[in-house]
RNA sequence: AGAUCCGUAGCUCAGCCUGGUUAGAGCACUACACUGAUAAUGUAGGGGUCAGCAGUUCAAAUCUGCUCGGGUCUACCA
């Protein structure tokens, strides 16, 4: 690395600017792949990188966990571990397809038919990237390192073949098989949904459905007779709730409870105004009938009274009604019997039926059962088999034969804008036809599909399932193994999901995606689960010998080459018993994709045996809260069920990025935030250390702008200015770290404590990042900076640098002041890369301490214990704390600071307090331009003492008499305090009672000194003579007058080290002055010529404390 | 509907686990200073029923319960 003479001293605080001349570098030097082959050997640390979808645009809530992974694998790398980061692309799926479809025009629907499946997935293959420019340009200047130079794509073969593999894998187990089950499926979307698809944020969503109270009519039978024979032979209705009116149609059961109380009531339908007879569960009479119509008039009811009438006939369990038959509610031809009976031979539906799934918090008590549209209603009806009706296709509307209600959508799929609610024409049908008691709206949250955010609907459908749950209690077991950030998450978010889990719905009935590598022979006796390239095309080989013919023909020669549709679905594979073996038409959830990403990335077990060994599981990897039951879950269950293993050890989940006013950021809002605008603007940097500080990242984020340009100004500014101040006078007297590193104890106070507080912060920093804190790190760090190294360090050493010669102390404050920035650039390296690795090259290419390219390719700051020294930071706080009330006690009387001042008076409380001020006194005395400082000892008897109760030993001595001694040591005068202060105890009568209080039961304060001006905090209090004599007055002017020259020679743009000349014209009293501080004045403002003239020409004018003067001041040759 | 987290100054956050008597910081605002670091800094001021109510306790922002408000999650909900 070259080596420079002097520091570069910026020209101004321009982050972006410094980015991208440091992007320029790491590109040319190749910073990042440096950062890794330099730690070749060193034991790994392995980061799994989630796979984003280029097919949307990067949004502000990426950069936030992105720069948490970076910032985790940066501090890693410099740890000393070898942290490789292997970069991906998810690929498949839904989104792209949707994406697809919109561009194109089309609909699911036209697939295979206006458009080949061959050329949609083309299409799709080009979608993948369509944003891979736009993420590959934030992903370089938000400062993420990550190896996109070879990443895993999971649309490629190899990718393809290891998933194929996995789940021959899962097949061997006996872990994956079809079923039908009934499951969410989106008519909008075209497809089933995964549950952790519907466990998507956003998906349940509150919507106002038409609701319906149905009657259905019982027939006359034995089992029904009890309740018939009640009313004398009326008709007998069972009363049940749906919220679907559209699944009415394909009703075939009603199910209740069997040890539900049920009630038989009279009463009149409140539409038709007919007499009628109800059945329903007792604990819901309330809901439909108020307590005042009881028993009430039945006789004058009609149509325009509106309190209903009811009686209670019978009481009786849902095991009584079991059986009774009913009337189907909407009898169609679509629906008839005759279909039923087609579709399941021997079915008995329209029964009432008995589950335990029944309750009474809702509706009637009795459950309307349409098998088809709910996973209860399908096992219920199994059960009785009372058949399946699904009277809703696939694009959600009706089939055809049900009357007016034929080919009508359900819900409002298309967008129609006439489109008028089928459910609310089904209800008012019914409410004509004396066939529903109550019809209204009713609000509930119900599931939407997370893409199309049309609602979703349960559907019988064939799907092929991973066994989840029978490793259910190991996957909670090898959960309790991982550090999970924040606990909660991992103990509650995580771990519920996994006790409620439910078997894993793989199957997608989709185009571009994972096909299922599964083939079966017409009768579906015979089926293969294929787990590799190789074996496909063996088994295409022999298909086409066994089976002749044209089979295969086309993958004869070169096998097949790409394992997307529509080729593997021309793949004809032959069973065992000569049979011709077709694929099963699913393709796998994209979910899966990205969980088997440990294995797929490296194509196991094809190749990279040992790379793959070595990086699993993952040390870390990180994602948003949202991953909980996605990317973190497929992981964590594929590791389980293939490998019983951990998929990760630590993983830290973040929380949501939300608006300035807690709004979820969406394009419908407005209210998103760009993250390239933001970064161009403000700079990585501060955007990095304003989304990690400002909060810890699994809590959710205000983004305001505001406080990244906080940031940039109080933490950035700061050190910006603490960098330029070093470099500035390093530059002046040539320091370059070439003299040898002076001991720590022939170090000044101030250096000592400097030091000795950096180090406790490297301390705390690691501790905050071994434990995933970067918040804490974070914060930890701007506090040193600002408040110790900027503001008092620096503040109070200035002089050191400017004044005298080259010699011992002034070497003493750069080694110093260097160290803690050179310290400092590597503490922050990881949180704010570009911004330290600038500051950090500037300093190593003038002294070479470590020769290195850049900040991210040296050692982390490691703690020097034997450096840190508590009492030294305690006494430090003293003399800062001291200092503040001087200053305040100044600004109460109106003296400012130039002006000197003789004493400060400073009881103490002890003599270790007395010892820990003294050491810092010089520097007190310097920072509030006082002559001295008098200590005030504990027996003096001139200052006014303030007692109070230390209530943590007192409160467990004396319990419920703490309130009398509080009330008593309130009362204490100066003399009882001397006395206890002199005995070390005092007798204290509370209640009659003795009480004996030590003095360490008690604290004693100091708080007036009579005749002084005193100002306190905490224990410590100072005092301030305030009276200034002439002397002090004319040593006032000295310093006024040097503070106004100083002024003139920045304005004339006189170089720092420029001599001068000076001609004064003042008058008598201030010209004495002047000349009775002469030589300090010459030093301080670099005069080599002083000279008071009678008279002056163009000369400045300064108005030194009241009275005016003129000047010149001149550069000497 | 349940579960869970949260509610502290105009804003962003500490403090709560382990109760202790003037509840802190930064930003913003106002005034005055300081400055050979000047896109900084100091001092002072206004600004808080620590969401509300009740309980435990000598003592509650802190522990408990309930209520209200917000977030997130779960749900086969008819």
């Amino acid at each position: 690395m070259a080596m420079s003479a002097k520091y570069r001293e910026f020209t101004g605080l321009n982050l972006p600017a410094f980015e991208a001349e440091v992007l320029a570098q790491w590109t040319e030097k190749q910073a990042f792949e440096k950062s890794v082959s330099l730690r070749e050997g060193a034991t790994p640390f392995v980061f799994y990188e989630g796979p984003p979808s280029a097919n949307g645009m990067p949004g502000i809530h990426h950069v936030i966990s992105r720069t948490l992974k970076d910032l985790v694998c940066r501090y890693k790398t410099m740890k000393g571990f070898q942290v490789k980061r292997k970069g991906g692309w998810d690929t498949h799926g839904l989104p792209i397809e949707l994406g697809v479809e919109k561009e194109l025009g089309i609909t699911k629907e036209d697939i295979g038919k206006k458009i080949s499946v061959e050329d949609y997935n083309k299409k799709c293959r080009e979608a993948v990237l369509r944003y891979k420019d736009k993420w590959d340009e934030i992903t370089k200047k938000m400062g993420y390192w990550v190896d996109l130079n070879d990443p895993y794509i999971t649309f490629k073969n190899e990718y393809i073949e290891t998933l194929w593999w996995l789940l021959s894998e899962l097949y061997k187990k006996g872990l994956l098989y079809e079923s039908v089950s009934i499951q969410p499926y989106s008519p909008a979307a075209g497809t089933g949904l995964s549950s952790h698809e519907l466990n998507q944020p956003g998906t349940y969503k509150d919507v106002k459905d038409t609701s319906a109270v149905a009657m259905f009519r019982a027939v006359q039978d034995d089992k029904s007779k009890f309740l018939h024979d009640a009313v004398h032979g009326a008709e007998v209705f069972f009363m049940a709730w749906t919220t679907t009116p559209w699944t009415l149609p394909s009703n075939l059961g009603l199910t209740v409870g069997a040890n539900i109380d049920y009630v038989l009531v009279k009463t009149f339908n409140p539409y038709t105004h007919l007499p009628i007879n109800v059945v329903l569960a007792k604990a819901l009479l309330g809901k439909y009938f108020k307590e005042e119509g009881k028993d009430g008039d039945f006789d004058s009811y009609n149509e325009k009274v509106k309190l209903l009438p009811w009686s209670v006939i019978a009481e009786f369990k849902g095991s009584q009604i079991e059986g009774c038959e009913y009337e189907q509610l909407l009898p169609y031809e679509a629906n008839s019997l005759k279909v039923i009976e087609e579709l399941t031979p021997g079915a008995k539906p329209f029964r009432v039926l008995v589950d335990s799934f029944v309750t009474t918090e809702d509706g009637t008590g009795i459950v309307h059962t349409a098998p088809a549209f709910g996973a209860d209603d399908y096992k219920v009806g199994k059960k009785y088999n009372i058949g399946i009706l699904t009277m809703v296709d696939r694009e959600g509307k009706f089939v055809d034969g049900l009357g007016e209600f034929s080919n009508r959508y359900v819900k409002n799929y298309k967008d129609e804008k006439d489109y008028v609610d089928v459910n609310v024409d089904i209800s008012v049908k019914l409410k004509k036809e004396n066939r529903a008691f109550k019809v209204e709206k009713y609000e509930h949250s119900y599931p939407h599909c997370w893409r199309t955010d049309k609602p979703v609907l349960y559907y019988p459908l064939d799907a092929w399932f991973i066994k989840t749950t029978a490793i259910k209690d190991r996957m909670v077991e090898l959960n309790k193994t991982i550090n999970w950030k924040p606990k909660s998450t991992g103990e509650g978010r995580f771990g519920n999901w996994l006790e409620n889990m439910v078997d894993w719905n793989l199957s997608r009935s989709r185009y571009w995606g994972t096909p299922l590598p599964v083939w079966r022979t017409e009768d579906g006796e015979e089926e293969i689960c294929i787990g590799s390239i190789e074996e496909l095309n063996r088994g295409i080989k022999r298909a086409s010998e066994i089976l002749g013919g044209d089979v295969n023909k086309n993958y004869l020669h070169e096998g097949i080459l790409d394992l997307h549709k529509p080729y593997v679905d021309d793949i004809i594979l032959v069973s065992k018993s000569g049979k011709p073996m077709k694929r099963v038409p699913d393709l796998i959830d994209v979910w899966f994709d990205s969980g088997a990403m440990p294995y797929a990335q490296w194509h196991f077990p094809f190749e990279n045996k040992e790379t793959f060994k070595q990086s699993f599981p993952a040390d870390f990897i990180a994602e948003g809260v949202d991953q909980t039951r996605g990317w973190f879950y497929t992981l964590h269950a594929i590791a389980c069920l293939v490998f019983d293993s951990v998929a990760y050890k630590t993983v830290v989940s973040n929380g949501l990025v939300l608006d300035k006013n807690g709004n979820k950021m969406s394009k419908r809002l407005g209210n998103v935030v760009d993250p390239f605008k933001t970064i161009e603007t403000y700079g990585a940097d501060a955007t990095r250390w304003y989304l990690i500080t400002n909060a810890s990242p699994w809590d959710n984020l205000k983004f305001d702008i505001e406080g990244i340009k906080e940031v940039q100004r109080k933490f950035f500014g700061t050190l910006y200015n603490t960098y330029q101040f070093f470099a500035l006078y390093s530059n002046v007297d040539g320091f370059a770290f070439k003299e040898a590193y002076i001991p720590l104890n022939e170090r000044p106070e101030i250096d000592r404590w400097i030091l000795s507080s950096l180090n406790t912060v490297v301390k705390k920093v690691n501790e905050y990042m071994d434990d995933y804190e970067p918040t804490q790190a974070g914060r930890v760090i701007e506090d040193f900076v600002d408040e110790h190294l900027s503001n008092w360090y620096v503040r109070l050493c200035r002089r050191r640098f400017w004044k005298g010669e080259y010699e011992q102390d002034k070497i003493c404050a750069y080694q110093t002041l260097y160290e803690c920035l050179e310290t400092l650039t590597r503490l922050i390296a990881p949180i704010s890369p570009f911004f330290s690795d600038a500051v950090f090259q500037n300093l190593d290419a003038v002294t070479g301490r470590f020769n290195a390219v850049s900040v991210h390719h040296v050692d982390f700051p490691v703690a020097n214990e034997a450096v840190i020294d508590e009492l030294l930071e305690e006494r430090m706080q003293l003399a800062q704390d001291a200092s503040s009330l001087v200053l305040s006690l100044r600004k109460k009387v109106n003296i400012k600071v130039r002006q000197p001042l003789q004493k400060v008076l400073i009881p103490v409380l002890s003599t270790s307090m007395k010892e820990q001020l003294q050491k810092v006194e010089d520097l007190v005395k310097a920072e509030v331009n006082v002559k001295e400082i008098e200590y005030l000892s504990p027996d003096n008897t001139f200052i006014s003492k303030k007692i109070k109760p230390n209530f943590v030993a007192l409160g467990k001595k004396l319990g419920p008499k703490m309130k009398a001694v509080s009330a008593a040591l309130a009362q204490f005068t100066q003399e009882d305090i001397a006395l206890l202060e002199k005995e070390g105890q005092y007798n204290l009568s509370v209640d009659g009672e003795p009480v004996i209080l030590q003095i360490a039961e008690v604290e004693i304060s100091s708080e007036d000194i009579p005749g002084w001006t005193v100002a306190n905090k905490g224990s410590l209090t100072v005092a301030l003579d305030v009276t200034v004599t002439p002397e002090l007055e004319a040593e006032g002017n000295a310093r006024e007058f040097v503070n106004r020259v100083q002024k003139i020679r920045k304005d004339k743009g006189f170089d720092l080290t420029d001599r001068v000349e000076i001609k004064v014209l003042a008058p008598g009293g201030l010209k004495d002055s002047l000349a009775q501080f002469k030589t300090y004045i010459c030093a301080e403002i670099l005069a080599d010529k002083l000279e008071f003239v009678p008279e002056i020409q163009d000369g400045i004018e300064l108005d030194i404390n009241d009275v005016l003067l003129n000047v010149i001041v001149s550069k000497k040759g």
